[in-house]
DNA sequence: TTTGCAAATTGATACGCACCAATTTAAAAG
DNA sequence: CTTTTAAATTGGTGCGTATCAATTTGCAAA
């Protein structure tokens, strides 16, 4: 895992940071960063890099690399997307593991968006999965995806009311690495009302869009209706 | 602008894979790009991992670079996140220009969220600017913005009813180039009602974050409420 | 035909060098 | 003391080489 040259600074640099090691919030240039770490300058620049495109640190050429203030007063912000990518992770690394209860799981043909997204024939059927995610007793989301049957032919109610992802990952041997997500907002519908608790002014967050497996190929489009409470998304965005 | 190698490769390998002149989706191999492009690998390979985490192309240690077929389809929606950070240019950047009324501008002590926020001592003075923007006569945003009078001590009424991003970079010689931002819904309040043009079961969709400059001074602290049809946030997520 | 292993392919990591561009610092000029 | 100019600092770009790790391909064995 960490036997990285980049990795390992990486990870030293963090600590630091974190330790306050820096006066002024400034790290050392990279050439001294090259020479005291013992490595050359690129496996520094990597390193930095990464770092950089986390937001823990900003460089600015001609003047030097600083700590993000934001950083050193709240880390735990600092985990936001690129770290997780399913809902059953996602949840997770906020420490409680959510429940599934199976609402729906049927086979329909596939709707013509379904075809745009998924990259579909016109003939070609699709899973349509619709689950209940609860914290307790507590629901927050009413997920509803489509799996094109192709991909997995073999879904059973056992499997969908558990993780696809993980399925897929340790029967199937293929993972799920990336996804292109909208977020929106939208009044609750009724059946949003009663599945998650809302009150009728009460609104859904929207997490909607494909997932791929890592050679590329869709692997499912879903839509995410979030209580609006548990709905928070955090960005870090810089232009360059 | 584009007199950099890895840029003019760039450039080029979008334009090719927009013309769909890779054949089953595949790119050549690195090396292979090296000799026919006549730079080095080196080079290929920051191009390549430009376009990679823009979503635009898929590498695969042992079997090659893919296009994302999504990106095939609509090369529209890939203008996401990290393109635009102010509201200003986001929104121009969908064709028109938003106007600005200004509902309110006035000094008061920083909260203690705030301090927190904008790293402030315990006596210090913020800017509050509330303004409206519009398409034509419909509004879509209310948006709250808190500035420390330290780094911007002459903001006048005539200022902030403009692009205050822009003042700052051609006045002052600042740039804004990082934010970290929240996303979330919410049900709208009455003031929302009123000012966005909602009817009372509809929400709004919630931005909230930090503006920085680009030496790292958080500098702005800002809360947009949205009308929730002009709350689209898209996002291209993948996991190492 | 199927299975298993070796070789070839392909992207990832790491090192090092040279030079450029933005910024800061220090010296010189007024 | 202020302004101007030159030098030093610091991150960015580009080239080239060597080696490793994941995957695919092709050959050989069963």
């Amino acid at each position: 895992m960490a036997d990285l040259v980049y990795h390992k600074v990486m990870q030293d640099l963090k600590a630091r940071i974190s330790r306050n090691e820096f006066p002024n919030n400034r790290l050392p240039d990279e050439r001294s960063l090259s020479e005291s770490y013992g490595v050359s300058r690129s496996s520094i620049k990597r390193a930095l890099a990464f770092l950089a495109d986390q937001g823990i640190i900003f460089k600015k050429r001609g003047s030097g690399t600083f700590v993000n203030p934001l950083y050193m007063k709240s880390k735990t912000i600092f985990h936001y997307d690129g770290s997780n990518i399913g809902i059953t992770d996602s949840m997770e690394s906020m420490g409680e593991t959510p429940q599934i209860d199976l609402l729906d799981f049927k086979v329909v043909p596939a709707s013509k968006e379904l075809e745009q997204d998924l990259f579909l024939e016109d003939d070609d059927f699709v899973y349509e999965i619709k689950r209940l995610r609860s914290f307790g007793d507590q629901p927050f989301m009413i997920e509803t995806g489509y799996i094109p049957i192709r991909i997995t032919p073999k879904l059973t109610k056992q499997i969908v009311s558990g993780s696809i992802f993980n399925y897929l990952e340790t029967e199937i041997g293929k993972t799920v690495t990336r996804s292109f997500m909208s977020i929106m907002a939208a009044p609750s519908t009724k059946e949003d009302q009663r599945l998650l608790g809302l009150k009728p002014n009460e609104p859904v967050g929207i997490m909607e869009g494909i997932f791929f497996l890592d050679d590329g190929t869709p692997f499912e489009f879903s839509n995410m209706r979030l209580h609006y409470k548990y709905l928070k998304y955090n960005t870090f965005v810089q232009i360059t």
